[in-house]
DNA sequence: GAAGGCCTGGAA
DNA sequence: TTCCAGGCCTTC
């Protein structure tokens, strides 16, 4: 599933290859992902200039020419992907096509949890969800983040998943970022040491990081925007690694369910 | 703060 | 045939 590492990955490729394109046109095949009216899409968005992509959170912004941003959330299985044709074009909702290429820019999403919004570039229209977004993991100032997770009484995962409180975080670096700092899923964030939140806000930069450079996690449905599979799933240490031994001390790792989503985590390393 | 709903394909 | 995966939202 799409998070942060996964979406940094599509907006530096799409800034890469869509930069100062015009858009030519755009087809809808599902209106169900528009969260704003697909009169408004295709009124708008033929013949503007894409000036800039950038992220928020999840959240893929893609700047038009004239004050307008096209929004995409990727939900648990979009996809973007930049072709001339697609081998399935089964679940495909949105296509944009350009000016001056062959290749057209196609939205794919088996589940549909995916979103697509049309908003002006003034930070008071942009979807509700961006606005109330946390700040990116990197913009939290260390001891301010421990501090902020010291007076709540939520377990640290469901925190973490919070995107009010930090942006970007999915289960998988969730998981894999609370392993890495020590700290058990389920335990209340008020009473995790404050050394060891430091440890984890750490934790949560290093393994973001780590995944960017490596394109991100492959586990079902993320593509780079040319189709090619990210590589960071081969250095998971716990998310789908149930049963399989902890790397650092060989304890199971174990799978619970923490209101309704799963968690895997070490029994022994993590406390 | 917890739980259910949306959605579909693949595994059990 | 049933269950499971989990983004986010709504409801309790």
């Amino acid at each position: 599933m799409p998070e942060l590492p996964e979406v940094e990955t599509l907006v530096t490729e799409l800034a890469c290859a869509l930069g100062n394109q015009k858009i030519s046109g755009l087809e809808i095949r599902n209106p169900s992902l528009l969260e704003t009216p697909r009169s408004w899409f295709e009124k708008e968005i033929p013949g503007r200039k894409i000036v800039r992509v950038g992220r928020r959170g999840k959240f893929i912004s893609v700047y038009l020419s004239e004050g307008l941003v096209l929004w995409f959330h990727l939900g648990m299985t979009g996809q973007l992907l930049l072709k001339e044709s697609l081998p399935s074009a089964t679940h495909v909702h949105f296509i944009l096509s350009f000016e001056d290429s062959t290749q057209r820019l196609f939205y794919r999403d088996v589940r549909r949890f995916g979103r697509i919004v049309l908003t002006s570039d003034e930070e008071e229209a942009f979807p509700k969800a961006v606005r109330e977004l946390g700040p990116e993991p990197w913009d939290w100032a260390p001891e301010a983040f421990v501090s902020f997770v010291k007076g709540r009484r939520a377990r640290i995962k469901s925190l973490l998943l919070d995107q009010r409180v930090v942006a970007g975080l999915g289960n998988i670096y969730a998981d894999e970022s609370l392993y890495r700092a020590g700290i058990h899923p389920l335990r209340r964030a008020e009473e995790v040491p404050r050394t060891r939140l430091s440890r984890l806000h750490q934790s949560i930069c290093e393994v973001l990081q780590e995944a960017i450079e490596c394109g991100g996690s492959s586990i079902d449905d993320y593509l780079h925007l040319d189709g090619a599979k990210g590589q960071f799933q081969e250095f998971h240490q716990v998310y789908g690694r149930t049963g399989g031994g902890c790397v650092a001390c060989g304890t199971p790792i174990r799978k619970i369910k923490l209101s309704g989503r799963s968690s895997s985590y070490c029994p022994r390393c993590q406390k």
